[in-house]
DNA sequence: GCGCGCCAACTTGCATGCAAGAATAAATGC
DNA sequence: GCATTTATTCTTGCATGCAAGTTGGCGCGC
């Protein structure tokens, strides 16, 4: 077998680009090849220390080696890959260092941006208060089902829309970038963990607040529930030792 | 003159690279014309509006339109242009409401360095504020002279610092990114505005609390600096109505 | 004179060619 | 048998070629 590169992985054969949307921006492969190559770190389908050439990506993906190579160039500058100078490119994993990090810059971001939603006038923040409170019950509900599956989805809706909702286009697309490095540390440690039961009760305080138009305690309930989830988190993987996900 | 695409500014013949750094990364021609182009845009060689073609672009920085691209599309995601699907590349302005955007991403990022250099070890936390304390006297030292470009760059090296030694590279990094953003409104506003005699009292409590390893009160000293200063720039762009920088 | 449509001149997106750098394997001297 | 050097093969960085898309102008019909 001459020229399949792959060195330390199940080789995929192919990889699925995303199913041309029906109406979004017009597809260019570059953001077709980040999107395909952020899924499969994502989703474990290019583990940490998965390593190839851009020629061999640019064959799963049935394109170029341009689109390829700028998608990395970007995926690099997000954290999620380096490009070893004429060597190859490495996946990278998450130390629980960088988890810690991560949780820092989110923590006070989503803080930033619940003060922000909460200094909306009564109407709007009443409306988006409304939305998020229906992401908490979805996730009460899922705890009450023990699908934990449902649960992290709606607990990712909700943070999503409080990323999204904030008026602040900068502060959402630095949150959102951010949080998908933590989902594969978070998706590793669903099934390890107990079920969080009081995760609903944090988004219920963090609603009250921008509810009340209360900006300040707005920002503690978000900051406190995330560094919550790091304080539970963080532990548990370094008594698993997993020093990278 | 045939050629000459650039449509709404004295033209720059060429620009100039950053000098070849004496023993940085190996350089490679995308982060020159990055670097390049960034500066061109920060120090308003290309004003915002300004609009050319990557052709033209890389005629000026004497390489081929390749690692122009690769920069370009590097800027936009930094909202420093917009690339307009098959027409050609725009500078873009900041609006108030942008500048707004961006010091609710830098305070709360600047708090959050703020609290994570205080909980350092006593050592790290005070050889850190030493050091802050270097810029804050620099500062004062300008002021009393009344050279405001001093005064800006000590000002600069206070915040770089800070961003700098949290021990976070990602933080480091956004903030870094995003402040480069500021530096085209600062300036233009530096000689409309009065001396901001308290900046360096401001300064003071943060670099005190983070000696005092007081994390909380580094947080907060760290965020209320930057929305004093925005309060204060904020109403004079809207007053002079300078509704792009 | 006015509106409509076609054409030409630009633009970027992507594929490919070429060369330089880095690692590995081979071959050689000892 | 071992260390050192050399050659081979991979890798990316960048230049360039080509095609598709967009704009603006020119001419034609009315």
């Amino acid at each position: 077998m001459a020229g399949q590169g792959a060195r330390s992985a199940p080789e995929p054969r192919t990889l699925r680009r995303t199913a041309p949307p029906p109406e979004a921006a017009k597809a260019n492969l570059v953001d077709l090849a980040y999107e395909a190559i952020k899924r499969a770190v994502l989703e474990n389908t290019y583990p940490p220390g998965y390593q190839a050439g851009e020629v061999e990506i640019a064959r799963q993906l049935d394109m170029s080696r341009t689109p390829v190579h700028e998608a990395m160039a970007r995926l690099q500058e997000e954290g999620f890959v380096r490009i070893l100078p004429k060597r190859g490119i490495v996946v990278l994993g998450l130390s629980p260092d960088d988890i810690d990090q991560i949780y820092d810059v989110i923590s006070a971001l989503e803080g930033a941006a619940g003060a922000r939603i909460a200094a909306l006038p009564k109407a709007e923040r009443t409306r988006i208060a409304r939305k998020l409170e229906g992401h908490t019950a979805a996730m009460s509900a899922a705890l009450a089902a023990g699908d934990r599956i449902a649960w992290a989805q709606a607990d990712k809706a909700f943070h999503d829309a409080l990323a999204a909702d904030c008026r602040n286009g900068r502060l959402s697309r630095i949150v959102g970038t951010v949080t998908d490095q933590l989902h594969r540390a978070r998706m590793f440690t669903l099934n390890l963990r107990p079920l969080p039961t009081h995760s609903a009760v944090e988004h219920q305080a963090l609603t009250d607040a921008i509810l009340a138009g209360d900006a300040e305690a707005a920002d503690r309930a978000a900051r406190a529930h995330r560094q919550q989830a790091r304080d539970q988190l963080l532990p548990l993987l370094r008594q698993l030792n997993l020093s990278n996900l």
